[in-house]
DNA sequence: TATTGTTATACTCTATAACTATA
DNA sequence: TATAGTTATAGAGTATAACAATA
C-alpha cells in the first residue's frame, strides 16, 4: 500500500529474507531422527500448557487440524503422548506428555538448542543482546 | 555440551522456537499462486546478484543443487530467468533474469512485504528498533 | 579423476475437501 | 445443525544417491 511508512515496508522486506534463511538453516539441522522438528514443538506445548484436545494443540501451534491429527498419531505410536477420554464429551479425547516423552523433550531439545547455541557463542555480547530483544517481539509476529 | 554458558543454551532455545513460529506464519501466507516463496527467494538472488551459474546460487541460497535444479526448471518454464551458454565450461549456464521476472519480483515482493508491514505498523518504535538491529545478527545465523 | 548439473526417489510439513461421530 | 476430529489427497520444500556430460 503506498500509505505504508517506507521505514516498515523496508523493515519487513530484510526481516522476511531474514527469517526465512535463519529458518532454512534450523530446520536442516537434523540431529537425529527420533523426532521432527514439528512434533518437538507439538510435544513441548503439550508438555508446558498440560494435557490438551487436539484441536487446543492444533489452535496454540497455529496449524490446521488435520496437520496435527498426524503429528499426534505419530507422537502417540512413539509412546511419547498418551490420551485418554473427555469426561462430558466423547468426540474429544484429552492429551497428556508421557514420561517417555519428558524424556525425549528434553533431550532433543537440548540436542538442538546445542547446535545453535554453539554458533551463538561466536558472537558478540551485544548481538546476542539484540537477538533476546527480538525474540519477544518475533513471538508476537508470529502468533497475530 | 556442558560447557556451554546456561546464557547462550536458554536463548538458543527461545530464538530456535520463535524463528520457527514466526517463519511458519510467513509461510503460510499465500499472496497469490504466481511464485513459492523458495522460487522468489532465488529470483530474488538472480535478480540481486547478477548472472549465476546454477551452482553459484544454491551456493547463495544454501540448498543442495539438486533443489535448485528443480526450483530453476520452475522460474525457467514461467519465463522469469534466461539461460545462455557458458563460454569457457559447456557443464555450465549462466542464468539471468528477464524482464518479466524482474517485474514479478518487484510485484510479489511488494505484496508479500505488504502483509509483513501491515503487522508491524501495530508494534512500537522500540519494537521494530528490535527487530532492525536483529535483522543482520539473524542474516549471520543464516549463512554460517 | 574431479566437477557441474540433472534425474530418481523419498520424507517433512502443511493445507483443503469430504467424511464420521458426537453434541 | 454445529462441532471435534479423522481420512484422503495434493503440493511445497528439501535431501541423498546415482547418473551424465564435460573439464
Amino acid at each position: 500500500m503506498s500509505h505504508m511508512p517506507p521505514d516498515h515496508a523496508e523493515l519487513a522486506s530484510a526481516l522476511r529474507l531474514s527469517l526465512l534463511r535463519a529458518a532454512r538453516r534450523l530446520r536442516s539441522q537434523r540431529v537425529d531422527m527420533a523426532a521432527t522438528l514439528s512434533q518437538l514443538s507439538a510435544l513441548d506445548t503439550v508438555g508446558k500448557c498440560g494435557p490438551l484436545s487436539a484441536g487446543e494443540i492444533a489452535m496454540v501451534e497455529r496449524v490446521q487440524p488435520p496437520s496435527m491429527t498426524k503429528i499426534l498419531a505419530a507422537l502417540e505410536q512413539s509412546g511419547w503422548i498418551e490420551r485418554s477420554s473427555h469426561p462430558e464429551d466423547r468426540r474429544q479425547s484429552i492429551i497428556a506428555i508421557t514420561p517417555a516423552g519428558l524424556e525425549l523433550l528434553a533431550e532433543e531439545t537440548r540436542a538442538r538448542d546445542e547446535w545453535l547455541a554453539k554458533r551463538l557463542v561466536e558472537f558478540s555480547a551485544e548481538d546476542l543482546r539484540k537477538l533476546g530483544e527480538a525474540v519477544e517481539v518475533l513471538d508476537r509476529i508470529g502468533s497475530e
